[in-house]
DNA sequence: AACTATTTATAAGA
DNA sequence: TTCTTATAAATAGTT
């Protein structure tokens, strides 16, 4: 629709590529969106021109998620990084989240690079699993000192139990033990507490 | 464009919204192809119908790279979450798998709807998240208990060692306790072990 | 599913 | 890029 009829193969000639290029996109984008607000459609579309700029649209809410994805989840994995690596001495954490905020705010410049936003899951995905066997990694370790503790607990109180029942048999018993005469008048008053 | 100028906004009329995303539909897939092809651009675009159905389109090698990586990580969450859902009940869990296989499957034979990768991938990172919370869930609960463990242990063993201390007291104090002659002779022995 | 009156998108030009 | 405008294309309402 235009002048002339024009058709559907590559132009060769680069401006009018890119002319129609920025046409068409804007066109198919504000149709994407009509389709979505009319129909009551989830539409989502990914353009990436020719020299790597993405320009995207998405509605409803299933497949905004993945859009949103690069975007939100981003920023939630952010939040959960800094706090994260925050906790922990994070060396090499704080590099990465500058690349994250720059990274960020290179896509709300809109056009971002598809493939930076590749790399950029994939640190993100990498400092996410260390996070999480970090995570992991001490909660077994706090399980293993609590479980240690109990151990010595148990112990200990098993001693103190034996030197109770010890202390009982001497009483139950002081006619066989008896390095003198034993009064067990206190014991028998104490004893009965420990059950 | 039609016999009317039609406002965006919801169609409210059930039968005419139908039509009207079939059309549209079809027009916006058309000039996502258009689009790809007169401009070398990498294009895809999903559409979800109120009921559910899913259309799409895509084209390019950038889009398709994210694709792929949608499948491989498939198949690393599916790994994850086989392993994990043996390790739980995984009741519903079985009927997400078979899902899950089935649809790896689809995607060998090359032609994936972006999609059914799309909620497969929501579906998975469900599971995934549940069984995260899960086990979260699961160690601090142990936790809990181990904690819960300790102080009652400790509990105990401060009741015993209480009661030990009384008994020293009554042995130190002998003369000012002394309902009768206590000989101390078998404490003596026996509370050093509980340093 | 077709038809067709209109609206909308856009190719070429400035 | 942006605007203008002639023309092609899409599509709303109708059959």
């Amino acid at each position: 629709m235009g002048r002339k009829k024009l058709e559907i193969k590559p132009i060769e000639n680069k401006s009018s590529r890119q002319v129609t290029f920025s046409k068409r996109r804007n066109g198919l984008i504000e149709k994407a969106r009509q389709l979505s607000v009319l129909c009551d459609a989830s539409v989502a579309l990914l353009v990436v021109s020719a020299s790597r700029k993405l320009y995207s649209f998405s509605s409803g809410d299933n497949l905004v998620k993945i859009l949103d994805r690069y975007g939100k989840q981003h920023g939630d994995d952010l939040k959960a990084l800094d706090r994260q690596s925050k906790a922990l001495d994070s060396g090499s954490h704080h590099e990465l989240l500058e690349l994250v905020e720059s990274k960020l705010e290179e896509s709300n410049v809109d056009n971002v690079s598809v493939g930076s936003l590749v790399q950029l899951e994939e640190h993100l995905e990498n400092a996410l699993s260390v996070t999480r066997a970090r995570k992991t990694e001490l909660m077994l370790k706090l399980v293993e000192n609590l479980k240690e503790k109990e151990k010595l607990l148990e112990e200990e109180n098993h001693v103190l139990a034996s030197q109770m029942e010890k202390s009982n048999l001497v009483r139950a018993d002081n006619m066989v033990v008896s390095p003198g005469q034993i009064s067990d008048i206190n014991l028998l008053v104490t004893l009965p507490l420990l059950n």
